[in-house]
DNA sequence: TACCGGTAAATTTTT
DNA sequence: TTTACCGGTA
């Protein structure tokens, strides 16, 4: 009689209770609306009782789950109720104002999982020993504490190097293993360091503590062991938030996992959505296990699959589909779009770092002026950021705007720092790593060995810093000045605090009158700099202040700063082609992707490789199945012969993943396509590519194809191309080169190079190997290869038909 | 206290 | 190659 609706039952069967006129609803046989598939309007309309959606990308995931959310709503669901919990302010952002375009009327908390933590650990913070106005450190007080730390115990910092030991920390919480329970563990350490970072641990967990102060993963933890520990929080939350969605459910780490399943036990109308094929964060802590398991979890859920894409071309999300399947650790999806073929994925090869920015550069500029394409239609994505340097300059080279979104913005300068360090003082006088910070900047004589002695003193007397800084006559062996210099940065703090319910920009003005700062010295260019930050800073407080008066404007003001990350920097409207790792490429999408140095080594990373574990090189191939949806209609690869990293010169090995996409060879340019076009009025050959329909592409259309590069310059070569057999048969992804592309000629161009160990390469009868030993030189060098099946062949090199794969 | 020079290390980084 | 950091000296 009611369909589907008859899923409503169990634990929230109240909810209908308390709101009969829902029962009339139900009177009309739900169907989907015309802008919903059937499977999206399924998730939707799914109402109690735990739901799975497994979104593949570009599956219209963030939609299923807004509108989820106003079902939920138009359904009679008390709004209160709903909790919707992201990863990024971002994407919390997006999802709150597509909520309330939905439904207007707010109420429905969207919110990231530290804010969340920050927010509920704010109500219950006595449960674990802080005090409500904790400070939130970021990674560089967390690094510098850690660094503190160390010191204090002595350790070698050579082998416990902070960024380790903040590694070891952070693992160990988001696995749930406090300080203290490290430290009851102590003697079954798996090993010696493992103490040493155990130590370190516990000592950096009592200064936090100490300070009133929290790390990022201590929101979680916190929340979390209050959640276990505390039975009637756990059912007051669970209550109040009945119904939870949870974004990108794969990339949740133990903590997180804990929180979600704690607040779903009475109620469990817990949705997660999400796609274990784009969890990219395991070295964070993310566990992949958590969304493979859910039904384990959750024996009655309700498992939908998203699985048509509406953003990529079929040659796009073939050739993603074609990689990923390679992965044993993941839930098999039939990837599929409506979508047009689109043209084929091009692998683009070039000689060196140098041709490939340009290149890149050469290929944006091209396409944007053929198909009238802002530049922010452009992205281009690396493995790690030191690669886009030279790509940077290339771009400048040819005049064409970009923007890099990577760390050290905003908040990370010292002078935001320095400032939103005097307000946590404010706020929180215990909070020692801000009085440390500002204790002498800007500068007031306090220097290195006034710091040391304050700090002793104040250690020993268990007080904060600025208690022991007011309190500076009584810190033996200081000097006259620095007394008067200690006790009157006191005062100021002192001073400052009488305004700390004037809202933020007041608060902030008084600082900068006060301390000195605004008056601080420095060059004409620093200083105008400078100033505009700061100014900056103040327009962000006075618009907090305009959002949210009250008395705590000035705690929440930083908490929103200390929550704040680079990726919302990110500005989708100004008209510059995007350049970013892989990493912040997860939930975008660009109509022209190009990744760059899909090389052995970078992609996967050489630290996926030498660990051995197949977890972390599948890792690698996520990134890369990541990376490459995000295109729309056009995504190019990009390998070089010779790349220079470090300050290193050497030959690149090809990615394996190319091979897995379908890349049986790529052609690399002429080396003359790397100098810069000083031509302009050269007809570009990309106008005859473009106008070719795709079909003629096809492996058996190629040489025909071949013939309409008319206008651009015939190269004189004997050898004809080597061309259909570069090509993939059946369902691989068509696939186009460099030389192709960017000369309009489908020569090849050999490029004599030696083998190498680990190299892949293709035998014409034994099929595709790798080369696991080299020996000899020069006529006698000789090559191990091992073949998929059977034993090693040894070939010598220049003898053996040996082709290498990928070159 | 501030600067210079030598040395070592150099993924990814939602918060 | 570039960068950050340490330790020495002015």
């Amino acid at each position: 009689m009611f369909g589907p609706e008859r899923q409503c039952h169990g634990a929230t069967r109240a909810v209908f209770q308390a709101t009969p006129q829902i029962e009339t609803e139900f009177l009309f046989v739900p169907h989907p609306p015309a802008d919903l598939t059937a499977s999206q309007w399924e998730a939707v309309d799914h109402c109690d009782g735990p739901m799975l959606v497994l979104a593949g990308p570009g599956s219209g995931k963030t939609r299923v789950i807004t509108r989820r959310i106003a079902r939920l709503i138009e359904r009679g669901v008390d709004r209160r109720q709903i909790l919707a919990v992201t990863f990024t302010n971002k994407a919390a952002r997006e999802m709150a104002e597509r909520v309330a375009a939905l439904v207007p009327g707010g109420d429905v908390w969207v919110s990231t999982f530290h804010r969340l933590a920050a927010r509920l650990l704010r109500r219950y913070a006595s449960a674990v020993g802080l005090k409500p106005h904790f400070t939130i450190l970021d990674q560089g007080d967390q690094r510098s504490l850690i660094k503190q730390v160390i010191q204090e115990l002595d350790f070698d910092a050579q082998h416990y190097s902070p960024a380790r030991a903040e590694h070891w920390i952070g693992q160990a919480k988001s696995r749930l293993q406090t300080a203290a329970a490290v430290a009851e563990n102590r003697e079954f350490s798996a090993s010696c360091t493992d103490a040493v970072f155990g130590r370190i641990y516990e000592r950096y967990q009592q200064r936090l503590l100490a300070a009133n102060a929290v790390d990022f993963d201590d929101l979680l933890l916190h929340l979390c062991m209050i959640l276990a520990e505390n039975p009637d929080i756990r059912s007051e939350l669970d209550e109040r938030f009945r119904y939870v969605l949870v974004d990108e459910y794969q990339d949740t780490n133990l903590a997180q996992y804990r929180i979600v399943t704690a607040i779903s036990h009475d109620y469990p109308n817990l949705c997660a959505t999400g796609d274990p094929d784009q969890s990219i964060y395991g070295w964070r802590g993310a566990e992949l296990g958590n969304i493979l398991r859910f039904e384990a979890d959750f024996p009655n859920a309700k498992v939908v699959r998203l699985e048509q894409n509406y953003r990529s071309t079929k040659s796009i999300l073939q050739a993603a589909a074609n990689l990923i399947a390679q992965n044993r650790e993941r839930r098999n999806k039939l990837l599929h779009t409506e979508n047009a073929p689109g043209r084929p994925v091009a692998v683009l090869g070039f000689t060196d770092e140098r041709s490939e920015a340009r290149g890149i550069a050469r290929m944006i500029g091209e396409i944007a002026g053929r198909e009238q394409r802002p530049w922010s239609d452009f992205a281009v994505f690396y493995r790690v950021n030191a690669l886009a340097r030279e790509l940077e300059l290339a771009l400048l080279e040819c005049g064409i705007p970009y923007q890099v979104a990577m760390g050290a913005a905003f908040y990370e300068r010292t002078e935001i720092k320095d400032l939103l360090a005097y307000l946590r003082l404010i706020v929180n006088p215990a909070d020692d790593l801000a009085c440390l910070r500002v204790l002498n900047a800007p500068p007031r004589g306090i220097g290195k060995t006034t710091r040391t002695r304050l700090a002793n003193w104040a250690a020993a007397q268990a007080t904060s810093l600025l208690e022991a800084a007011a309190r500076a006559e009584h810190v033996p062996d200081l000097q006259p000045r620095a007394i008067a210099a200690l006790r009157q940065f006191a005062a100021t703090i002192d001073r400052l605090s009488q305004h700390a319910a004037a809202g933020v920009a007041v608060v902030l003005e008084e600082v900068l009158q006060q301390t000195g700062y605004a008056a601080k010295t420095g060059s004409e260019i620093e200083n105008s700099a400078s100033n505009s930050i700061i100014s900056e800073l103040l327009q962000a407080a006075r618009a907090f202040d305009e959002q949210y008066p009250g008395d705590d404007a000035l705690e929440r003001f930083l908490e929103t700063a200390s929550l704040v990350s680079d990726a919302d920097s990110i500005d989708e409207r100004g008209g510059t082609v995007t350049l970013m790792t892989l990493h912040a490429a997860k939930g975008l999408e660009f109509p022209v992707v190009l990744i760059m140095a899909v090389e052995h080594g970078l992609l996967p990373h050489q630290r996926a490789v030498d660990s051995g574990e197949p977890r972390e090189y599948e890792e690698e191939r996520r990134l890369l199945f990541v990376g490459m949806t995000r295109a729309e209609h056009q995504l190019f690869l990009t390998q070089t012969l010779v790349r220079t990293l470090h300050g290193k010169r050497q030959t690149t090995i090809p990615s394996l993943f190319l091979r897995e996409i379908g890349v049986e060879a790529t052609q690399f340019e002429p080396p003359d396509l790397a100098a810069p076009p000083n031509d302009p009025a050269a007809p570009t050959p990309l106008d005859d590519f473009d106008d070719a329909p795709f079909d003629e592409f096809d492996d058996a259309a190629a040489p025909a194809a071949a013939t309409r590069w008319k206008t651009a310059p015939r190269r004189q070569n004997p050898q004809p191309a080597r061309p259909a057999a570069a090509f993939a048969p059946g369902d691989r992804p068509r696939l186009t080169t460099a030389a192709e592309l960017l000369n309009g000629t489908r020569t090849p161009v050999e490029i004599p190079g030696s083998f190498r160990v680990g190299m892949s390469v293709r035998h014409p009868r034994l099929g595709v190997g790798q080369v696991i030993e080299a020996a000899g030189s020069g006529k006698w060098r000789t090559l191990k290869v091992q073949f998929a099946e059977g034993d090693p062949h040894t070939f010598i090199e220049h003898k053996c038909p040996l082709q290498p794969v990928g070159l």
